[in-house]
DNA sequence: CTTGGAAAGTCAACAAGACTGACATAAACT
DNA sequence: AGTTTATGTCAGTCTTGTTGACTTTCCAAG
């Protein structure tokens, strides 16, 4: 009936694997757990300009590449074009975000974030790299390197692309 | 101006970590992108029931420790009741949930996953862990145990408290 | 040079899932 | 007896997502 305490040992070859479905349970909610935790601060930050999670994600994306489209944008953020245009017509309105007019395509609307949108950019990311560097201290340098391992592999092949394409090394 | 390719090493003392802001971003995205993949097979299943997100952290939830009461799940979950009971009211009605008065305490509700339910969460369970499993096997053991330390790092204490409490070992 | 299609934007309607606030009930505690 | 706790419910709001329909702009191929 219950499959628990069924041990699912995988050999990997070279070492053990001993990936019992209890171990995986326990990842999922380390994942579920710390997610809430890596988005909490800029959560609370986003209350006091009243935006949501939606804007800083624009934000955070405008931010690493600047004059992106549109378009490049909605397949990163994976959400319907309507969706993100409300987000980014309240950034243009408030000043923050910057819509130029593509030069060579000039149905391609490019994206950047003025100084104030910077500031908040600076605010929100601040926070962010202040709880992912307390973690990674207290976890230490062989963990960072497992931890960007295995999150890599978790991505969709899709999402893996934009991942890579903002490594600049 | 920018802080773009400014260094900023920390020295743990043992090992050096050199946490520029370019690799924290880096974590922070790995975080973003992981995440997508970590809900999108569970999002797509649920289509087919008519369940979203929500409904998913709930099953997972009284399947890991049954006959939880209405409060704890709460705590956990981190919503308000009225959002929670909205959820858990459409699984009781429709067989997945199964609420027991307590017994020492006539004011708590205990909730257990009914055979239906139970059905639903292997599923769902099911995809979700043989991502995780890929993702394990991919990124090699040393790999998940600093994928776990560094989630754990990152999870507020309340919710490190939780992770905790659903160790068995 | 015209037309087809891509990129972008807009409007409307809707749904999930979160929220607050107010209130009800039952049970336990003091 | 009065207060607190646990739960449930009603009503209303907000954010963020969705679909569908339509327009404008503009590049590029016929």
């Amino acid at each position: 009936m219950a499959e628990r305490a069924v041990n699912n040992p995988i050999g990997t070859g070279e070492s053990l694997l001993f990936l019992t479905d209890e171990q995986l349970r326990r990842g999922i909610e380390a994942m579920f757990f710390a997610y809430r935790g890596f988005t909490a601060d800029p959560d609370r930050i986003l209350q006091n300009y009243e935006y949501g999670r939606a804007h800083h994600r624009a934000i955070h994306f405008i931010n690493r590449t600047p004059g992106t489209t549109v378009n490049n944008l909605l397949s990163i953020l994976g959400v319907t074009k309507q969706s993100l245009n409300r987000v980014l017509r309240s950034l243009i309105a408030d000043g923050l975000v910057e819509s130029r007019v593509g030069v060579q395509d000039k149905r391609e609307r490019h994206l950047y974030l003025t100084e104030t949108g910077a500031k908040l950019e600076r605010e929100l990311s601040e926070a962010q790299r202040n709880r992912m560097r307390a973690a990674y201290r207290n976890a230490g340098p062989e963990a960072v390197a497992g931890f960007r391992a295995v999150l890599e592999q978790m991505m969709d092949p899709e999402m893996l692309r934009h991942f890579q394409a903002g490594l600049d090394t």
